[in-house]
DNA sequence: GCAAAGTACTTGCATATGAAAGCGATTCGC
DNA sequence: GCGAATCGCTTTCATATGCAAGTACTTTGC
């Protein structure tokens, strides 16, 4: 069924947008990071050895390495994020999440929790969220390296 | 369940964002538009007398006013929508879809379509289609300026 | 009626981002 | 081993976008 499946897919868009756009507003107003910055510590804690170089994060949040360089770079500079240089392979540079860096996200994921909670509020019964999720998980593409 | 919700909210912006980037390459190589301007267009022929002023599709596009103005010039110059005035108030420019602009919009929508299909590829009942279509509509925003 | 406030659009400036080129470092082919 | 190709990162340039100021028009308050 082609329209339901086009319907579902701009409907999609639609909502992950408005949730972006409201999510924005509140994250620079009291956290003082941005959505994308969030994400960016949010990718490091939830990776093998809470760290990652610039260009699995590049590919994990859909943006170019050189925005990631320009990401990081102001995070080190306030202290959210630390560099770690692999003995191995001297061409890598690992972001890693300082303390500061965690606790920011701490913060902000419950900033994130509670809008998200009220996207879904109390409207549905936990078994149809369960069913919700795991078709959103289903729409993942396959690489695992994924947020939930 | 603020834990379920929060996984929800992520997997959302994961998948809404995966299906933008994918849309956006092939958009670009077989039509010659970006994403957003394929949802410009859509946005028109879905409007009432199928014409929006600069303003109401800022909102609707979650971009600004400024942002329409520099979207729309390129797509008059190259034929795909032009304007139009209003008789009342002469400070509303209307934009409006041509007809290369909206066969423009039905050939990116055969594209879309096929991508959103393959998205919800055969994993599904309708039923269970319907059940997510039915969840998103909820989520989407009360103004009612909505593409689906 | 007319000034003040509001509205629709455009433009200037600052920021964010991607593509491509550049630079070191590593790996591959032989 | 050694040159060539590859890889990770940074920088440069071009584009996209938001905010705020500017312009033209309309509505409101009196």
């Amino acid at each position: 069924m082609t329209d339901l499946c086009t319907t579902n897919a701009l409907r999609l868009i639609q909502v992950a947008e408005d949730f972006r756009a409201g999510l924005s507003g509140e994250f620079s107003a009291v956290h003082g990071i941005s959505v994308n910055e969030f994400l960016l510590l949010l990718h490091l804690e939830r990776a093998t050895a809470n760290r990652l170089s610039r260009v699995d994060l590049a590919k994990r949040m859909h943006v170019s390495a050189s925005t990631i360089t320009r990401m990081a770079a102001p995070m080190e500079k306030i202290g959210l994020v630390g560099r770690e240089v692999d003995d191995r392979d001297a061409r890598l540079v690992f972001v890693v999440a300082t303390s500061m860096g965690r606790e920011k996200l701490s913060q902000s994921l419950a900033t994130f929790s509670k809008r998200a909670s009220y996207l879904f509020s109390d409207r549905w019964e936990d078994e149809e969220l369960e069913k919700f999720s795991e078709m959103l998980r289903c729409m993942i593409g396959g690489t695992g390296d994924t947020l939930a």
